[in-house]
DNA sequence: GTAGAATGCGACGAATCCGTCAGGTTTCCA
DNA sequence: TGGAAACCTGACGGATTCGTCGCATTCTAC
């Protein structure tokens, strides 16, 4: 078996005057494009320097490899989703299933905007995901889901908490990623939306009495 | 834009004679082992002919293409899968819900059994998904989900029972698939299905109180 | 036993693509 | 204004991998 990968994907130094920034910044632009428009199998290097009309060398002045370039993009989206659901979550003065609801809507609908470009860079996961840096930027919605989980089932056992929060985080990313691979009208996103909503609402209310919480039981 | 791909995708021949047939599962086999064992990165005819012991050249003899292997080995995964749901769901005798629930457990069982395979499959699906006989292939799951719902909502609307059946067979699969990515231990296998299970059957008994079913409220 | 079909072989052509490097250009600052 | 640091360039080396082709070997049918 060969030395396997070499991963580092963090940037190779920090632009420091104007124009390497903008070069940084047209590299990751003309990457997007590239990706949505032509596919994970067309993105190369090359592609991606010609595309932001700039020199290869140039592009690896900054970025050590190209999964770099892939993890930043993908990095990019996760940080837009989580500050997006986290907004909606913290939303307090709403009843926590309305606000599953808000979530599992604002959710489908951003997830099918970009969709293309999300998609290709699924398919490129391969690159990028095994990098230290990855698996650690994936805790974070799994954080999202249990303190909402806190506030839906407070007197659930831990484990039961857990494992809610485990599977609507799993369901709603996977579910919400193979249905924007196909493009869908406005309809189509707020009736599957709806539907997937209804599904997590009625598997929290099953819960929820299950683990009878002994007062607030007013949010019926 | 430069040409797109060139798919075809079936065997380019029928093997003949026994030592051809042996060839062409040797191939099958090799295929599997290196994509479980090594990943799709690793994936070449080389490494495969060599695993298998056999030529390159004879692998082109029978495969048009590198795709071509791993689509075969997806659609013997996916016959295999459907037979399995299949024979669950056609036991009559049992409520529906009930067969959903062994469904479930059946479908993540088997999704968490050669895992890494399935994995690696999936990271290569952009090398054989498009191609025509792939997309025919993956119709069959959702008729299983679509007659399981007939049976389970007689008197819903068409447009709900096709919803659920989509967002059902899409959570089921997708879930489990993430799900297994990981290594797990049986009870942490039967706990999440135990879960999925009870989030299904929550959303079903929902939709099933929505649009009344004027007898048989029997299944409670 | 033999001709012709079927099969097996593996070196090799052709195409990609990644990432580097030596050298030129621009910017900064003393 | 001049020198140093930062930056940009793009041709090119090196490595991979796909799929073919001419030829050798084995099988089948007569």
């Amino acid at each position: 078996m060969p030395p396997r990968k070499k991963p580092a994907i963090s940037l190779r130094k920090q632009p420091q005057q104007t124009r390497s920034n903008q070069l940084v910044e047209a590299v990751l632009e003309a990457a997007a494009q590239v990706l949505a428009k032509e596919g994970a199998q067309h993105f190369t290097t090359a592609r991606v320097a010609e595309k932001a009309g700039v020199a290869v060398g140039s592009l690896y002045q900054y970025f050590p490899n190209k999964a770099a370039i892939l993890f930043r993009l993908q990095a990019d989206e996760w940080r837009q989703t989580h500050d997006l659901l986290q907004g909606i979550l913290q939303d307090a003065g709403k009843p926590p299933l309305e606000r599953l609801r808000l979530l599992v809507h604002a959710f489908i609908r951003s997830e099918c905007e970009e969709a293309r470009m999300r998609g290709a860079l699924h398919d490129a996961a391969p690159l990028y995901r095994d990098a230290p840096e990855a698996k650690q930027a994936r805790g974070s919605g799994k954080r999202i889901m249990r303190t909402f989980m806190q506030e839906a089932l407070p007197d659930a056992p831990e484990a039961v908490r857990e494992l809610g929060a485990d599977l609507i985080k799993t369901a709603l990313s996977t579910v919400g990623q193979r249905f924007s691979e196909s493009p869908r009208t406005a309809a189509e996103i707020d009736g599957y939306a709806d539907a997937l909503a209804d599904m997590f609402c009625a598997y929290l209310k099953c819960l929820q009495e299950r683990h009878g919480s002994g007062r607030r039981r007013a949010a019926r």
